[in-house]
Formats: C-alpha cells, sequence, structure tokens
RNA sequence: GCGGGCGUGGCGGAACUGGUAGACGCGCUGGACUCAAAAUCCAGUUCUGGUGACAGAGUGUCGGUUCGACUCCGACCGCCCGCACCA
C-alpha cells in the first residue's frame, strides 16, 4: 500500500490547535527548581505582515527553544510587540487611520502567521510596548533615572531629521542620514531628554572583553569602536593679541600625544568653538569662514577628503613648557566640536593632518620623536609626518625619553601646574531619547514656571496618549492638542505645561526582556522572576542593532541596577546576529519592479529567462538583495505555508546556509526542502508499515541492526550538538544521512533489526523535532503514540553505540593518501604500522625506497615516510 | 585611512583542538517505473589524462613551519561590513 501524500497544511492547523487546547508551551514559573532557559528573539515592530526576515529569526529561535525544553529545561520564550513608531503616525496621516487601531490591527494579523508558523511561544506574556499597562512602567523606570540623574535636560546642538520632524540619537544618523527617513539631518540647537549612558563608557567597554565566545566579534569591536575610548591629557594654554572674557583666556585641548608638546607650531580651534563664535562677531572674514564651513560641515564623509583649511585668528597661545614660542590660533574646518574640547595643538612632524595644515599655513616642522636607529643630527620630516615610536628630542627635560615616559612627565607637570591632566577621552555621546511625536512613550514631566521640571507623582502615572489627537499637520500631535499639556503644577499647583516629547522607541526595547519575566507585576520588574529568568539565555536578531539596541540595552540594564530595578549588569549572556533573506530582483521593460510572484522562469543556468505573466513580456533578472517592499523582491510567507505548510518553509530557513550568513530565497531550494518533508513522513510510514518488535528487553542484534544503531546513536549525538552551537545546516545534513541508512535498512533483513529500524524511526522523529514541530508530531502519533511529541524528553544517545571497536584509518605515504586500513579500535602501534607497511599500494608508493620513519597516531592516520 | 569578517566543485555549503578535502542539499548526466507526464527510486558528478585499474593537480596568490596544512605563521590580491578630519 503506497502512503498518503502528507497534507503539511491542514496536520499543521490540527497540531497547532492541540499544542494550543493544552496549553503545551506555557512557561511552568513556578517550577523554578528545573534548570532555566531564557531564549528571546528581538521582537517584531507590527508593521502589517511577517515577512521573511521574521520567519528565519524566529524560526532559529524556536528550534533551539524547542530543544531546550526537551532537554528538560525550563524555558521562558516569550513575545511581544516593539509597537510605538512613527509609521504608525505616517499611516494616520496618510489613511485617516488611528496610529493604535492601525498598530493593534497589525498585532492582530501578525500574530495569527506566526501562529501559523509553529512557533512554540508562551503567548500569555504576551504585551506591546504602548499598552499603558507597558509604558507606564517605563515612566516610572524614566522617573527613576531622573532622581539618579540618568535622566537629564540639556540644550545641545541636536540631529534634527526634517523629514520626520523630530530629532534624532548619534546612533541613528547614519552617514548624516535618517535612519528611517534617509534624509540629510541638519544641526539644531535645542533643549531635549538625554540618558547618561557616558556615566558607563568605561563599563560597557570593559564587559565587552567578557563576550568573546558568547556575542560575535564584529558586534563587540562595532561597540568598542562607538565608544571610542582614548587616552591621552588635557592642557591648558595661556591667549594673548585680544581682549578676552575671563572664560575665554584659557584654551582647553584634549591630545593624546602630549609627549610632542614641544614641536607643537600652532592651535587650531572649531568653527563651532565658543571662542570662534565670540571673535566672528567683530570679524567679518572669521564669521564668513564659519559660516562656510557650517555649510560644508553636515553633509557626507567627502568632507574626510575635503581640503584643510583655516583662519589665522590673531591670537597667540603660550606654550605652557616653552613661554616663549607663541603659538597662532586657527579657526580650522577639520576640527569638530563634539570631540574632546573642540580645539588641538598642533604637532606637524607627527601627525599628518598638522604637517598639511603646517605646510600650507607656513608654520615650522620640528621633528620631536626620533624614530629607533635614526640620526639626529639629519632627521627631517619629508612628505609623511612620523607617526611611530621612538626616543624624544629637541625637548628640553623630555630628551633621552620613551614616548610613553614623556607622556608620564608631561601629564605629572600638567598636574602639578594645575593645567591639565592625564585624561580619558570617549567618543560615546548621552543618548538623546526626546522626540516630537505622539506615538511614543511621554515623558512624565511637567514644566512649572516657578518649580522648573517636576516628575508626575506617582499615583497619576501613567501619562496616558490622548485619543483625540488629530494628524492634518506637520509637527507634534501632542503639542498641538488643545487641551492635552495645559496642567496644574502638581508642586504649587500653578497652571504649567506637560512635557510633550515622546520617547525614542529604542528606550521601549531597552528593557522589555525584564518585562516578559514577570509581564503584570504592579512594578516594573519582579525581583523573584529576575533572578531565575534573567538573563536571557540566547538573543537572536539581526545584525543591524549591533550598537544601536544592543547597545542601549545594555545601558538601561545598568541604569536599572543602580536604581534597583534589576540585579544584573548585563541583560543578554549570548546573542547571534543571523543574515539576512535576498532573493533575485525583477525589472520590466519600463523599468518597473515585479514580485517573484508575478514573474514565470523558464530555462536554466545561462539560458534562465523571465516573463512576466501579466503580459507575457521578457523581465531583466536583477541582481540578489535583501528583500524589500521597494525592490518588490519579496516572498509573502503565507503563500509559502498554505502551499506546501509552515515546516517547508522552516526547513528552507535551517538547511543549507549556516544561520549567520545570509540565504537566498529560491523556489527551486523551497521545492526541495518540501520534498524532503514528504521524504520523510514516507520513510515513516514505511516503518509502520513493515511492522515491528521492539520487545523488552531488547533482542540479540546481528550486524545489521548493530550498523543502524551505531549511525542512530552517534547521528543523535552529533545532532544535539550541532543544535546546540547553532549549526543547524549541519544538523540537518546529519538528520538526511540517517533517512538514507533508514531507507537502507528497511530493505534488509537481519537479527534484531525490526527492533531497531523501530528505535531509530523514532530517534529520527524526535531529532526532526525542534525542526520540523509538526512533521515529528505527526509521525509521533503514526507510530502509535499517543503522547505529545513536544512533551517527550530528548532521547539519550547509549555511550556504547558512540564508538566503534573496528575504525578504519587513512594511510599516507610521504603525506599522501595511498590506501585506507581496517584495525580494531585498540590496535596498538606497531600492529597498525605492521599493517600498514604490508599493504600494496604503499609498498608500491615507495617504489623500493627505504622506510625512513612512520608515524601512527592510533584511531587517526598512519603516515610512512620514504 | 582605521577596525572587523570572509575567499573551498556549476551553486548553497561540510571538514572536531593540524590527521582520508568536497559530508548533506540543489543542479546536471544516465537509468528504472509509466502509453505518456508528474511523483518516486537507483547510479554517476572537483579538475586533467586514461575504456579501466590508476596517475597527476587541487581549498584566492606567493612563501614558511610540520611526518602531515582548508586549518598555524608571514607577505600580497579580492570581496563584504562598520567607523570615519577622533586630535
Amino acid at each position: 500500500m503506497a502512503s498518503e501524500r502528507y497534507n503539511a497544511p491542514v496536520r499543521e492547523k490540527h497540531w497547532q490547535q492541540v499544542w494550543d487546547e493544552r496549553g503545551t508551551f506555557r512557561t511552568q514559573d513556578q517550577n523554578r527548581r528545573r534548570p532555566k532557559r531564557y531564549q528571546l528573539e528581538m521582537f517584531p515592530y507590527p508593521s502589517g505582515r511577517v515577512h521573511m526576515g521574521h520567519v528565519r529569526n524566529y524560526t532559529l529561535g524556536d528550534v533551539m527553544a524547542r530543544y531546550m525544553r526537551a532537554k528538560g529545561f525550563n524555558v521562558l520564550h516569550p513575545m511581544g510587540w516593539d509597537a510605538f513608531g512613527l509609521p504608525a503616525e505616517n499611516a494616520a496621516m496618510e489613511r485617516k487611520i488611528h496610529p493604535r487601531k492601525w498598530t493593534y490591527e497589525n498585532i492582530d494579523t501578525m500574530r495569527a502567521q506566526l501562529k501559523a508558523m509553529g512557533v512554540s511561544i508562551d503567548w500569555t506574556r504576551e504585551f506591546a510596548t504602548c499598552d499603558p499597562a507597558y509604558y507606564v512602567h517605563q515612566q516610572r523606570l524614566f522617573l527613576d533615572f531622573l532622581k539618579k540623574k540618568l535622566a537629564y535636560r540639556k540644550t545641545a546642538k541636536v540631529n534634527w531629521d526634517p523629514v520626520e520632524h523630530t530629532v534624532l540619537a548619534n546612533e541613528q544618523v547614519i552617514d548624516g542620514r535618517g535612519w528611517r527617513s534617509d534624509a540629510p539631518v541638519e544641526q539644531r540647537d535645542l533643549t531635549q531628554w538625554f540618558f547618561k549612558i557616558t556615566a558607563f563608557a568605561d563599563e560597557l567597554l570593559q564587559a565587552l572583553d567578557g563576550f568573546a565566545g558568547k556575542w560575535p566579534d564584529f558586534v563587540c569591536t562595532q561597540q568598542r569602536n562607538w565608544i571610542g575610548r582614548s587616552s591621552g591629557a588635557s592642557m591648558q594654554f595661556a591667549l594673548e593679541g585680544a581682549k578676552l572674557p575671563k572664560k575665554l583666556q584659557t584654551l582647553e585641548i584634549f591630545t593624546t600625544r602630549h609627549d610632542t608638546i614641544f614641536g607643537a607650531s600652532f592651535m587650531a580651534i572649531s568653527p563651532e568653538h565658543p571662542l570662534s563664535t565670540h571673535l566672528a562677531k567683530r570679524h567679518r572674514e572669521l564669521s564668513a569662514f564659519i559660516e562656510d564651513c557650517r555649510r560644508m560641515g553636515t553633509s557626507e564623509e567627502a568632507l574626510a577628503r575635503a581640503e584643510k583649511r583655516g583662519l589665522d585668528t590673531g591670537l597667540v597661545a603660550i606654550n605652557p613648557f616653552k613661554p616663549d614660542a607663541k603659538l597662532p590660533v586657527f579657526v580650522a574646518n577639520f576640527i569638530v566640536m563634539d570631540y574632546g574640547t573642540g580645539a588641538i595643538f598642533g604637532c606637524p612632524g607627527h601627525d599628518q593632518r598638522d604637517l598639511e595644515f603646517a605646510r600650507k599655513y607656513g608654520r615650522p616642522v620640528v621633528p620631536v620623536v626620533l624614530p629607533p636607529g635614526a640620526d639626529p643630527t639629519t632627521f627631517k620630516i619629508g612628505e609623511e609626518a612620523y607617526v611611530g615610536d621612538g626616543t624624544m628630542i629637541n625637548s628640553e627635560f623630555l630628551d633621552g625619553l620613551t614616548v610613553e615616559a614623556a607622556k608620564e612627565a608631561i601629564a605629572r607637570r600638567l598636574e602639578e601646574r594645575g593645567i591639565g591632566a592625564g585624561k580619558v577621552n570617549y567618543r560615546l555621546r548621552d543618548w538623546l531619547i526626546s522626540r516630537q511625536r505622539y506615538w511614543g512613550c511621554p515623558i512624565p514631566v511637567i514644566h512649572c514656571a516657578t518649580d522648573g521640571v517636576v516628575p508626575v507623582p506617582d499615583a497619576d502615572l501613567p501619562v496616558k496618549l490622548p485619543d483625540d489627537a488629530t494628524f492634518d499637520r506637520p509637527g507634534n500631535p501632542l503639542d498641538h492638542h488643545p487641551t492635552w499639556k495645559h496642567v496644574a503644577c502638581p508642586k504649587c499647583g500653578k497652571p504649567a505645561r506637560r512635557e510633550t516629547d515622546t520617547m525614542d522607541t529604542f528606550v521601549d526595547s531597552a528593557w522589555y526582556q525584564f518585562r516578559y519575566c514577570a509581564p503584570n507585576a504592579a512594578t516594573p520588574t519582579d525581583k523573584t522572576a529576575l533572578k531565575y529568568w534573567a538573563p536571557v539565555d540566547q538573543y537572536i536578531g539581526g545584525k543591524e542593532h549591533a550598537v544601536l539596541h544592543l547597545l542601549y540595552a545594555r545601558f538601561f540594564t545598568r541604569g536599572m541596577k543602580a536604581t534597583k530595578h534589576v540585579a544584573i549588569d548585563e541583560p543578554f549572556a549570548s546573542v547571534f546576529t543571523q543574515g539576512i533573506v535576498i532573493h533575485e530582483t525583477y525589472r520590466s521593460e519600463n523599468g518597473d519592479w515585479l514580485t517573484p510572484a508575478e514573474v514565470r522562469i523558464e530555462g536554466e543556468g545561462a539560458a534562465r529567462k523571465a516573463f512576466s505573466i501579466a503580459t507575457g513580456r521578457p523581465v531583466e533578472i536583477g541582481p540578489v538583495e535583501k528583500m524589500s517592499k521597494s525592490r518588490k523582491n519579496v516572498v509573502d510567507p503565507d503563500d509559502i505555508i498554505a502551499h506546501y505548510g509552515a515546516d517547508t518553509a522552516r526547513l528552507f530557513i535551517v538547511s543549507d546556509s549556516p544561520p549567520d550568513r545570509d540565504i537566498i530565497w529560491t523556489e527551486a531550494g523551497v521545492a526541495g526542502a518540501g520534498r524532503q518533508v514528504q521524504r520523510i513522513s514516507r520513510l515513516i510510514d514505511q516503518v509502520v508499515e513493515r511492522g515491528y518488535a521492539k520487545t523488552d528487553p531488547a533482542p540479540a542484534f546481528g550486524p545489521e541492526a548493530s550498523l543502524l544503531r551505531r549511525t542512530a546513536h552517534k547521528t543523535l549525538n552529533n545532532v544535539s550538538q550541532n543544535i546546540e552551537g547553532l549549526r543547524y545546516n549541519v544538523a540537518v545534513a546529519q538528520i538526511y544521512e540517517l533517512t538514507h541508512a533508514l531507507s537502507a535498512a528497511l530493505e534488509k533483513a537481519g537479527d534484531g533489526l525490526d527492533w531497531a529500524i523501530r528505535e531509530t524511526a523514532e530517534l529520527l522523529v524526535q531529532m526532526i523535532g525542534p525542526m520540523l514541530p509538526h512533521l515529528a508530531e505527526d509521525c509521533w502519533e503514526r507510530l502509535g503514540y499517543n503522547t505529545l511529541l513536544s512533551d517527550q524528553p530528548w532521547p539519550h544517545a547509549e555511550a556504547a553505540l558512540l564508538v566503534d571497536d573496528v575504525i578504519t584509518i587513512a594511510v599516507q605515504v610521504n603525506g599522501k593518501r595511498r590506501d585506507e586500513l581496517t584495525v580494531a579500535r585498540t590496535a596498538s602501534k606497531d600492529e597498525i604500522e605492521a599493517a600498514a607497511l604490508g599493504l600494496e599500494p604503499v609498498v608500491r608508493a615507495l617504489a623500493g625506497r627505504p622506510v625512513k620513519k612512520v608515524i601512527v597516531v592510533p584511531q587517526r592516520i598512519v603516515n610512512v615516510v620514504g
């Protein structure tokens, strides 16, 4: 009897319903004596529909969650919605639908889609960050941060996105453009809310050292660079040459090369430096120059190659170590205000940029560091500044010292004289969290003319978003609202103004991982729950969050520790970044993009051609790119699930490509995965059909049965290890090999073989469980069980079956493989050597030469050197 | 410019701490079943020479260490990513 085709879409719905009814994946919170495993994937933004990136992300996490569950861990695998954000407001403007309605409708759609994927989520813990029940706690956290001065307000130059009508954090500006809008950002002076991430700069940096092997290297490197620690010194220079207000009479600089102070030949300050601003008031040429720089300034990295230009202010600075050296002060276009103090001393001998500037403006170039082996009487700086190590020269009391010693000597004297000190500088800026938008978490403060910034009292929380906002004009709807912002000051009762800024949506996602541990707690977090569940054991998500979200969440955890909401420093014990899903692009003759569903492909390889299904006209096959709506190279997961089933989609996602690499979505690949699903289903049917005799105790095993059992248990062992190491593609390959072995065994007969076939089939079904959960559940039932496979413990590999009595090792002559040798595992070196030397191909390869040496590595290899 | 990662068949990719390179899948070729097709199954498939046994070459390039190198070291080439006048 031929087995029926496995109807995945129907069976999958059935099993999803069973899991749902039985609450199979509900986390047992009270079961805290079992070891826990917190598996988390980055929660989605409810943009409308689930895309392939989501399918990949949640499949990768689900394989791990299901595996760990079977391994006996108490698994927390929750899901929620990163639900605040601008697209909801855009939808409100374009389609006249309220952001709340739009968001919750999308959530309903996407929840159904995720359920159709068969993800083992505990849906009872679900929340959306736009639920007041969530953001009330975020407001509490904000107020606690405010108390601890981790949140503060300041006036600063900020990145203004002219399209989104809001400010952006530095991390959200990519190549001078807004991360969502792609519009060039402008600099504006505004008073905004910040989180003091710089307070933890050093901690955040140092903790990265402990992440080796648990976080991707590139993420650690990028965070290190973003924090950008550099160790140097601050130094004050007295200014002469014009009447200056007291505050501007000394110029403070930051340098990492204080050793080269005797080689200084000019000073340079940023066009945005307060001194530049002051001088420009009475100096028309200077104000024109500053204006010029400002216009050039903001855009593009092209300015990195732009010409170094400067304007002499006429002021001179006194070198504190060489008072007779008068250093002209330039305003220079290559000095940026937001690093160090926005001012430097230029030492052209040992800095390439300073050298170019000095040559252009006729400043002297004096070498003060002598390269090892160079002649001090003839050493000169040519086209290239010398930036290496060496011995100090032309530097009075520093002469003869190493660079390192000279730095120490200078730092010491600076401190003694009170005009500077050794100093560490960071590139990291505080996190600007104010957004002039409606659909975000309101910042819970009130501005009072008498009392200043007043926190909203806890009893008045949450500060809820008004439902009746209007979205018909640009700007902040909260600010436009007729009544919302007008409130009484909680302190003095006088009329006051509610803060109308909302928080950056990255705040919402900076602590959600803790909320899942106790999603209904009356406080932001629950100590008992956190003690058990935190930190997240494995976090899986996109590479694009290497610095953004992953850095913010790390900061927030430290902030929450300082405010006693958590007891740990780091939110994620290990992080895995998945590759993206990419697909071919298709373009019609008139340049329009077409979706894969609108295209018919004919031919193979070089003869492969595409045609529009609608018009029949040829279509150009373009490069393989990240799936995106604009390129239309998207495949709807629903279509795949409806046609092949979720298991096929899941299998395609985890087979072939390693999870951290990009994966090319192809119809052929999906069809191939679909065939594998059918193949396994058929194989299990064959096993059931053959009948079995799984007697207890086990029968005597003949050679066929023993071989099959060894293969099955070895595979189990390897698959387990490969799942744990997120090498799912290798695990899948090994499962395929086992199906071949099982298939071959069905053709044979032998002592105990029926028993072994039955055992192997059960192991196989259990092994596919994490990846193909519906099929596995279905096969488990066909094997005669009325329990759920999802409730079965992961099988144990029998240690005795993992080692072979007889093994095959390669035999080389001079490093070249000539033959192989089958020997007992326990064979001695001498036995192996004797057997190897007797092999005919070995004798032939030696061609009569005497054997000089024989290397025998038991159980591995023999190499005959002749 | 600085930093990180990666280069293996026609393709995706395997290869544990240096020990039989190319597992597994896709594709391709041939065959079986079929009136035919689909589906399925079997065999072959790194390259070169040879009917064949077999021989030689081979993991971006060049060199080194080693009995033995995809793996370790040095130099170079190419691709991808991040930061970018950072003082």
